[in-house]
DNA sequence: TAATTTTGGACCGTTTTAGTCTAATAGTCG
DNA sequence: CGACTATTAGACTAAAACGGTCCAAAATTA
C-alpha cells in the first residue's frame, strides 16, 4: 500500500493547481479525480467534501509558505538580514499564491469564519516571527525600538496592506512588486535602524 | 443607437478573454453577460448560441492574425525580410492564441467539420501569402527554387509542425520559442537563399 | 485463504446551464 | 407628442452537470 497520507498530499497538489487556475466553483470533483487519473469516489475516500479539499489546500500552501519563511529567516545572518529575508520570502511566496487567495476572497465571502480563522492564525504566527527577529536586533543593539511587539504588529500590518494592490491588480504585479520591495525595506529600516 | 456590430464586437472581445481563460465548457453564457454588464438575453439578441460566439471568436482572432501578418509582410522591404516578418508575426500571434486553439483542439474534438474547415481555409491563405513572397524573391533573383508553390507548402507545414510543441507544452513556451525562431529561420533560408 | 483497503461506476437529489418567452424600457422618427 | 422599433431584464424550462452516496468488484495485505 502506498501511504494514505502521500495520496492525500498528491490530491492536494492536483487540487491546488486546478483551484488556482479555475477557482472554486469552476473546479469540479471530476476535474480533480481526472487530474489524479482516478474515479471520483476514490477522492471521497480521502476527503469528505470539495470544501474540505479547498480548505486543506489553503492550509497546506500557507504552511509551506510559513516553513519557507522560517527556514529562510533562520539561514540569514543577523537581524537586519533576517528581517529582509522575511519580507522578501513573504512577498515572493504571496506572489505565487495570489490567485489562490483571490479565490478565497472572492468565492468564500459567506464563509467568514474560515477566512477569519486563517487570517488570525497566520497573523499571530507572523507577528511572533517578526517579533523574535526584532528582539534579536534589539539585543544586538542593531535595532532601536521601544516595543518590539507593537513594531512587529506594525510591520506585519504594513505587509498585509500591500496584499491588496498585489491581489487586486494581477496585470502589472511584477513591476509593482519589484518597485515597492526596495522602497518597503527602506521604510521599514528607516524607523528601526539605529543611526 | 450604438451600432449593433460594435456591440457584437465587444461581446466577442469579452468572450475571447473568458474562453481563453476558462475554456469552452467552463465558460457560461452568464459569465459573458456579466462581463458585458448585461443580462443574458441581451447576448442572445446578438448571437444565436454559445457555440456561435465561440466560432465567431476563433474566426475573428484568426482574421486579426491574418491581417497583422499581411500588414507586417507588406511593410517589410525585400523578400527575405518579408519571409522573416511572416515567420515572426505568425509565431508571435500564435503564442497569444495558444490557449484559445488549445480549447478548440481539446473541447471541439467532436466538431471535426469546423476544425477542419478552419484549418483548410487558413492553410490555403497562408500558402498563398508565402508563395507570393517566394515568387517575388525568385523574380528578384534572391531566392533560388524550382517550385514556389511546393516550397510554400513545405514552409507552412514546417511552421504548423511547430505548433504542436507550442501547444502541448505551455510551461516553457517562451524559451522554446526564442530558441527555435532563429534556428528555424536558418533552416528555411538555408534551402532557399542563392549562395 | 480470509480480511481489509481501495477503486470504478451506477446512481440520486439538487443546482446550474443554455436557451426561450414575454413584458417592459429606451430610443427613433414623423 | 405618439407610433414604432430596437434592446433589455428577468422569469421560466428542459436538459445537463454537479456534489455526494452506495455497493460490488478488484487489489492489496496478512
Amino acid at each position: 500500500m502506498v501511504n494514505k497520507d502521500e495520496i492525500r498530499e498528491s490530491v492536494l497538489k492536483v487540487a491546488q493547481e486546478i483551484f488556482t487556475r479555475f477557482g472554486f466553483h469552476k473546479t469540479t470533483m471530476d476535474d480533480i479525480a481526472r487530474g489524479m487519473g482516478k474515479g471520483k469516489s476514490s477522492i471521497y475516500y480521502y476527503f469528505n467534501s470539495k470544501e474540505d479539499i479547498f480548505r486543506a489546500v489553503v492550509e497546506k500552501e500557507l504552511g509551506d509558505l510559513r516553513n519557507k519563511i522560517i527556514s529562510s529567516v533562520s539561514e540569514a545572518k543577523g537581524p537586519k538580514e533576517k528581517l529582509k529575508a522575511y519580507v522578501i520570502e513573504r512577498m515572493q511566496g504571496l506572489r505565487n499564491l495570489v490567485n489562490l487567495f483571490n479565490v478565497l476572497r472572492t468565492e468564500f465571502i459567506t464563509q467568514r469564519d474560515f477566512t477569519d480563522q486563517i487570517r488570525m492564525k497566520t497573523d499571530e504566527e507572523e507577528i511572533n516571527i517578526v517579533r523574535s527577529i526584532l528582539d534579536e536586533g534589539v539585543l544586538d543593539r542593531i535595532f532601536h525600538l521601544e516595543d518590539t511587539f507593537l513594531t512587529a504588529v506594525a510591520i506585519v500590518t504594513a505587509l498585509k496592506g500591500m496584499e491588496v494592490p498585489l491581489v487586486v491588480s494581477q496585470v502589472n504585479k511584477e513591476s509593482h512588486l519589484e518597485m515597492t520591495l526596495d522602497r518597503l525595506l527602506d521604510v521599514l529600516f528607516y524607523g528601526i535602524l539605529k543611526r
